[in-house]
DNA sequence: GTAGGGTTAG
């Protein structure tokens, strides 16, 4: 009786609040706004019931739980306990999984100790959320030691720690939890499959990633969600097998925003910034797709590898429509986009509105300004981002010592290469080598930048000799040059061609011509397919 | 009434 009256009554309220009869009807196609309303509807009818049991707490704290509400998941269970009611594993798995999306860790850990306290840490539930939590916390070693305390497991347990090891880093220990999965005789099923896609694409196995599709394809497994097509669109990206990506992308019985992001994500960090382009035209003529946060931090990078500042305005008028303009994510593609188009002052302004905690924005605008050759702006803002107590990382390094390269800053240079490591604890990798090779060339100091790389304790690759090979070019040094070349003759030409589009298409830039880039492209076809050598540019 | 999933910035 009480049940049909409070439905009758939320209707009457939901129509006074607003919702006349079209807006109610726009309630049922707008899932976010019915899923509101229902979940208020569920709270109200919970208030007024007279006797609550064990399944009505849990149905309220799970539904706020699994509508991303923890705040009043959390409401609902302080007023359980000041009823006496005690949590048990259903609340619990709710709970926990609401703790690793919300990120809070504190509360994560509280709940564990309630488990341990009040024996609920073999119920194999409780387990598989406490595995995922810590996972998403990133304590790779938790999840282990809960999952190797289990005492039964099923497949969502082999599952968790493979997803766990995979979405820390760890492809190779998540590849041994798979074996002994397998070993262990549980049949793998689509989402086991979703881990392993990303497994293959950490391990560059490219032979592997043809054996997981054949796998997916003769289960049909494609039919069961978009999910998995997305993670084969993605592996194959990876793996830079741009064309098997499109093919299989083209056949995905059903499409969503993240298939389309993933293709173009695949196109631009292929170096095909043209083809993303098409892909996010071909993207927008789907009137069902729409575009998301994702959709801009896929298609910007590509507009910047381009310089079409345009392009890329557009998109961040969009964006400002979307209200995504402070998102740290696209707010960094659009720095960097005004900033390697030449608008230092537009990326400079934005990037004192975004938030700016972690590197990656500093690491951004540091770079912008290295490449226009403002370096003591660059050291500048260094000093401003340690001022401000953000951590630089191994990237910071890059950027900055590319920008003292590009100044002429030789003694700043070296001694932020000396500082990343005693001071920061940061091991150098081929790329600050590469820097410290091009800064001490471009100055002019080319013993000095041999010696260098003669005294270097990992084997120099392409980017290093080709950061001297430009030194030669720059001082005219043709000798040099010539027995470079002789030298590492592939290795050079790689790197020739991408020296040369690079400055291609900022020449482009400087000149406004943006997006015009196909002469570029095509001498890079050229080099790549051996039908010139750098001899030809020399 | 409970647990597992895909894309993304420098």
């Amino acid at each position: 009786m009480w049940e049909s009256k409070c439905w009758e009554e939320d209707t009457l309220l939901a129509y006074k609040a607003g919702f006349g009869m079209g807006c109610l009807c726009g309630c049922f196609l707008d899932p976010y706004v019915f899923t509101v309303w229902i979940i208020s509807v569920a709270r109200k009818l919970f208030d007024e019931m007279p006797f609550r049991d064990m399944g009505c707490w849990n149905a309220m704290i799970s539904g706020f739980c699994q509508n991303g509400n923890a705040a009043d998941a959390l409401d609902v269970l302080i007023e359980m306990r000041s009823e006496g009611v005690k949590m048990d594993p259903v609340t619990v798995a709710s709970l926990l999984t609401a703790c690793a999306q919300s990120n809070d860790n504190l509360s994560g850990t509280l709940i564990h100790l309630y488990v341990i306290k009040h024996g609920l840490e073999f119920d194999l539930f409780v387990c598989n959320a406490l595995i995922n939590m810590y996972a998403k916390f990133g304590c790779l070693g938790h999840s282990q030691r809960v999952f190797h305390e289990m005492e039964v497991r099923d497949l969502v347990s082999w599952n968790s720690i493979v997803a766990a090891n995979e979405q820390n880093d760890d492809p190779i220990t998540a590849l041994g939890f798979f074996n002994r999965m397998q070993l262990s005789g549980v049949k793998p099923d689509w989402l086991t499959l979703v881990s392993l896609a990303s497994i293959i694409a950490q391990l560059s196995d490219a032979e592997m990633s043809r054996s997981v599709h054949g796998f997916i394809l003769r289960r049909d497994w494609f039919r069961e969600d978009v999910v998995i097509g997305n993670a084969v669109v993605d592996m194959y990206a990876k793996l830079g097998a741009i064309d098997s990506a499109r093919t299989v992308f083209e056949g995905l019985p059903v499409k969503d925003v993240i298939s389309w992001n993933t293709l173009i994500t695949g196109y631009t960090q292929n170096g095909l910034a043209s083809e993303a382009n098409e892909v996010y035209c071909m993207m927008q003529e789907c009137k069902e797709i729409i575009p998301n946060q994702g959709t801009w931090v896929s298609i910007l990078p590509a507009y910047t590898h381009l310089g079409a500042l345009q392009q890329g305005m557009r998109v961040h008028g969009r964006v400002i429509k979307n209200c995504l303009y402070l998102d740290v994510f696209v707010g960094t593609c659009l720095i960097d986009m005004y900033g390697k188009c030449g608008r230092l002052d537009d990326a400079l302004s934005l990037f004192y509105q975004v938030p700016r905690m972690s590197s990656v924005a500093w690491n951004t605008i540091i770079s912008c300004l290295g490449v226009h050759g403002h370096g003591e702006k660059a050291v500048k803002l260094f000093k401003d981002m340690i001022d401000e107590g953000v951590k630089p990382d191994h990237v910071t390094f890059v950027s900055l010592m590319a920008a003292c390269s590009h100044s002429g800053l030789v003694n700043e240079g070296e001694l932020y290469f000396h500082l990343m490591q005693k001071e920061y604890g940061i091991k150098p990798s081929l790329k600050h080598y590469g820097c410290m090779v091009d800064l001490l060339g471009r100055a002019g100091h080319l013993n000095k930048a041999y010696s260098f790389i003669k005294k270097m304790p990992v084997q120099p690759d392409a980017s290093v000799w080709g950061a001297l090979l430009g030194a030669c070019r720059i001082h005219g040094n043709a000798e040099w040059g010539k027995l470079l070349q002789k030298a590492c003759l592939k290795l050079i030409q790689r790197t020739w061609a991408t020296m040369f589009c690079c400055q291609y298409l900022r020449n482009n830039r400087e000149m406004g011509r943006e997006g015009d880039h196909c002469e570029g492209l095509e001498r890079f076809h050229h080099f790549k397919a051996g039908t010139c050598s750098c001899g030809d540019y020399w």
